[in-house]
DNA sequence: TTGAAAGCGCTACCAG
DNA sequence: CTGGTAGCGCTTTCAA
């Protein structure tokens, strides 16, 4: 039975062996290919000593001097790792790992910086474990800007997932062109005949919402076609319904069409209008901005947001900003398209 | 605007600012807590100057010296990634991401290593990379056992999901109790009144395979129960339907419960069944060992693996391993279950 | 209590 | 073409 061995074997070791020096051995085992000027008789012995003793190269001590480890970090705000399958993220994730594999990485998941509040900080005890990758993606709601600044601030090569402003810094983005498709959505919508519309939204703040919402209203004065958003939320109290004042309001106004910023808004729409007799795609269509699942598909008319080929970008971008020294990262915008749902039909007048 | 670093600092940088000892710096920096013997005063300067100076500690050369990184590889043998959320691995890395993420390591998935022929090796060009984790937890159907049996040969630590034998070494396995919970559902089917079975199976081969065949045979012993398995497999040619005479026999003979080794195996059984006027479960009961999506749930009678379980204790096994240097690394065996679908009846005289 | 110094295993430079 | 050698940034004796 073989034994174990106690102590990895060394580059030290298989010079020994082999008979040459250790710089030699370095050259067979790093340099590409034939590109090291070694003899050929020197070459098989080294290559031999290496078999016999089972050498592998120690990626710490390599990277130690390279400053590079064919590692990619991925980061989330959010401890939701693997975790969710239905999560927003996940597709992300697919296009991450698939790219990182096409091109050599291997992929770090940053798990260890959970704290107990249910945010993921990168500096924990002022250590930032992100060092570890030669770079890393970001992604995540709950960015914490301060965590991106300092990132930054640093030097650190990374991309993030969506856009983030952060003052005094130009964080390299990847992110869907909310803006556009919010806009062909309003687009789509009049052409079915729709002239007045509202648009139904959570809490406001965060980029994502706002390029949205920017979309939403640069297209309808385009267009020439009416808002009725109300000024505050819809949401009742509890976020679990919205108020019956807005909802009456809706089924009273001329508005034929609601763009909804997320499914569960557009779910509670649809209670509210039901109960007020009215139909959907019938008496109002309905498109949704942010819709998770699969079975979502069919249902909806909904902004497509690519995020597997997303996370392929996301990738593509870090290895350019780890490749490149002085490389400054722009953003990147990616197009997004409409899905077609069961929401959407031409608009009819209403008494 | 702040101006990013060109140069991350390091602890002389800090030594230099607080007028201290670069060895000062690391006994502050790495000792846990108080316990390094520094005074209060000389204490707060250092870290005083580590926070002017934004130091953070670089993770390879600690870990160069420490030969230990915090860090856990995962590695599996196809190509099956978070890649396939239906993946019979998917709930392992859900387990094994959140044990991990308990106990404050950080997951390094292999995927650089996958190669042309759809397979993954961890030598590639003689170099293993998993050396970078302080140890891995490895995974999948297609094992390279000359891979396992180097990884044992280098005394790397690592632990395997599902059994594996190598002759010559000890591989520390997490493995499902597919032997007694086998036994449970022949017992289960002669509770029900089922005395002649036959066990439906691909190919042969795996270890996993032979454990659930074993208590199948053997509880079929125990109970005095007919086994009507047939020595062949019962696959057709092209391995999409079950071959005419196997059902044919299944059809004629006394058999009144099917013990079938995978989802797709019991598909084509039902198929074939219903050819032959006979329904699923009045006249034949079937229980399936491999069964993956969550819709399989509610389907069939089914052999349950706690998958999530079974990633969480692999961590538990490994970090075991990696924390002990002498550890030995016992194989664990994990009970599984049956879940109760629609596809099991009380035992009936089929004329 | 603190600093000097010796490496961890590797790469890359510079003589020969 | 090859070997010696100087570190990469950190931890850890060992003396002072």
């Amino acid at each position: 039975m073989a034994r174990r061995r106690e102590r990895a074997p060394r580059q030290a070791d298989v010079a020994r062996l082999a008979g040459v020096s250790q710089s030699a051995v370095s050259r067979v085992i790093a340099s590409d290919a034939e590109s090291a000027r070694i003899p050929e008789e020197t070459r098989r012995r080294i290559l031999q000593a290496v078999k016999e003793l089972g050498y592998v190269p120690n990626p710490s001590a390599r990277s130690l001097r390279k400053k590079r480890n064919k590692l990619l970090g991925v980061h989330t705000f959010e401890p939701v790792f693997p975790h969710a399958r239905e999560s927003f993220y996940f597709e992300f994730l697919l296009g991450i790992e698939e790219r990182a594999e096409e091109l050599g990485y291997d992929l770090v998941l940053f798990t260890s910086t959970g704290t107990s509040d249910g945010r993921r900080r990168v500096y924990r005890d002022g250590v930032n474990r992100l060092n570890l990758a030669d770079g890393s993606v970001l992604l995540g709601a709950l960015t914490d800007k301060n965590d991106l600044a300092r990132l930054w601030d640093e030097g650190y090569p990374f991309v993030h997932i969506g856009r983030r402003e952060v003052p005094g810094a130009e964080i390299p983005c990847i992110v869907p062109d909310y803006f556009g498709v919010t806009g062909d959505i309003v687009e789509m919508l009049a052409r079915h005949g729709h002239r007045h519309l509202t648009y139904l939204h959570g809490t406001l703040g965060m980029e994502a919402y706002e390029d949205r919402r920017r979309g939403y209203v640069d297209a309808v004065r385009k267009l020439g076609l009416e808002d009725r958003s109300s000024a505050g939320s819809a949401l009742s109290e509890d976020k679990t319904s919205l108020l019956a004042s807005w909802l009456d309001e809706l089924a009273a106004g001329p508005v034929t069409a609601v763009v909804a910023e997320s499914e569960p808004l557009a779910e509670m729409l649809l209670a509210g209008l039901d109960a007020r007799e009215l139909r959907v795609p019938d008496d109002v269509s309905v498109v949704v901005l942010e819709a998770v699942g699969p079975e979502a598909r069919q249902r909806w008319h909904a902004l497509h947001i690519p995020r597997k080929e997303i996370g392929r970008m996301a990738i593509d971008a870090l290895v350019e900003l780890v490749d490149d020294p002085e490389g400054q990262g722009a953003s990147v915008v990616v197009p997004c398209s409409i899905v077609e749902g069961a929401t959407v039909a031409a608009a009819r007048e209403r008494r």
